[in-house]
DNA sequence: AATCGTTCCTGATAGC
DNA sequence: TGCTATCAGGAACGAT
C-alpha cells in the first residue's frame, strides 16, 4: 500500500520523466476513477497542456500543470501511476490514461479502485488536504510538535499515527514500523507516553522514511514506482507482515493482531 | 471533540 | 476440481 515513501518516490519519477512533455487528450476507463469532472471535461482541459511540477502533501500526489490546473491523485491501496513507451502493454487495472505528443503514456491503473484522480484549480483547498497534520520530513516536524500533537490523546497510539490530521503520511507499514523501532507497543494510550519515549518515536518516523524512501518504498502488495518497478524497503521490515518469525533486535517472535480492522504488528518482548 | 464501526472493491486464499 | 466465504486496507462518512 502506497503510503509517504512510495508516493515521494513516484514525485521523483514522474519529474524527471514527463515534466513538460505536451499532452494530447486523455481517456479514462473507469468512471469512478475519476473525480472534480467528467472524461470529457480531463481531455478538453489537459489538451495542450503539461505537467510543469509534482508535489506531495501526505499521501497526496499533486500534480502541477501549466496555466494553474492540477490533479490530485490518491493511489490509496493498489494505485499505481507509471510512465509508459509506445508499445508497453497496457496494465490489466488500467483506470485513466493521458497520452502525450510523444507517443509516450501515463497511466493510472488501480486493481480495487479505491483510489482516484481528482481535477481542480486549488489543490490546497481540498478539504482533506486542509485538515492534515505535519509533513513527518518537513521543516515544522520536532518531537516537541509530536509531543503537543499526541497530550491530550487517550486512544492507543497505533490509530493515532494512522490519522493524517495528527501526522500526514503515514499507513499500517510505517506506523508498525515506526513503533517497533521506538521500542513503544502500539496499544500504548497516547497520553501514556513519556517525553523521552515521544523523543525516540519522532527519530524513528524520520528516520524510517527516510530508509524507505532510499531504498524506492516497500512492494508487499501492488505497489510499484513511476516504471513500474518494485521498491525493496519491504526486506529490511522489523514487524509488518513477519508474524511468527524472529525479531531482528532481540530475537523474539513478532506478533499479529487485528485491531480496528487493521492488522498491527509488534515484538512483545522489545516493544513495551 | 474524540472515537468507533461501516463502506467502497477485487484478487488471493482457505475451507469444504 | 470447483464452488463460496473471508480477508486485506485508506479514509470519508455517520453515529454516539
Amino acid at each position: 500500500m502506497p503510503e509517504l515513501p512510495e508516493v515521494e518516490t513516484v514525485r521523483r519519477d514522474l519529474a524527471r520523466q514527463v515534466r513538460g512533455r505536451s499532452m494530447s487528450g486523455a481517456e479514462v476507463l473507469n468512471p469512478g476513477s475519476l473525480k472534480g469532472g467528467g472524461p470529457e471535461d480531463l481531455a478538453r482541459l489537459v489538451k495542450g497542456r503539461s505537467f510543469a511540477s509534482f508535489v506531495r502533501r501526505g499521501k497526496y500526489l499533486i500534480m502541477m500543470m501549466d496555466r494553474g490546473l492540477a490533479l490530485v491523485v490518491h493511489l490509496k491501496m493498489t494505485g499505481v501511476i507509471q510512465h509508459q513507451s509506445p508499445g508497453d502493454p497496457l496494465p490489466k487495472a488500467a483506470r485513466v490514461i493521458f497520452y502525450f505528443r510523444d507517443g509516450s503514456r501515463l497511466v493510472f491503473s488501480d486493481q480495487r479502485k479505491f483510489g482516484a484522480i481528482e481535477i481542480t484549480w486549488n489543490p490546497h483547498k481540498l478539504a482533506s488536504i486542509r485538515k492534515m497534520g505535519p509533513e513527518p520530513l518537513g521543516k515544522g516536524f520536532s518531537a516537541d510538535v509530536l509531543r503537543e500533537r499526541l497530550a491530550w490523546r487517550k486512544g492507543p497510539i497505533k490509530p493515532l499515527l494512522l490519522d493524517q490530521t495528527v501526522i500526514a503520511g503515514l499507513g499500517n507499514i510505517y506506523a508498525s514500523e515506526a513503533l517497533h523501532r521506538a521500542g513503544i507497543l502500539p496499544q500504548r494510550p497516547a497520553n501514556s507516553l513519556v517525553s523521552a519515549e515521544i523523543g525516540k518515536l519522532h527519530r524513528a518516523i524520520v528516520r524510517v522514511l527516510k530508509e524507505a524512501i532510499a531504498a524506492r518504498g516497500s512492494s508487499v502488495d501492488t505497489y510499484r514506482d513511476g516504471q513500474g518497478k518494485k521498491g525493496w524497503f519491504q526486506v529490511k521490515h522489523r514487524v509488518y507482515d513477519r508474524q511468527g518469525r524472529k525479531c531482528r533486535r532481540c530475537g523474539g517472535t513478532i506478533v499479529r493482531d487485528t485491531y480496528r480492522g487493521r492488522g498491527t504488528y509488534w515484538c512483545p518482548r522489545c516493544q513495551r
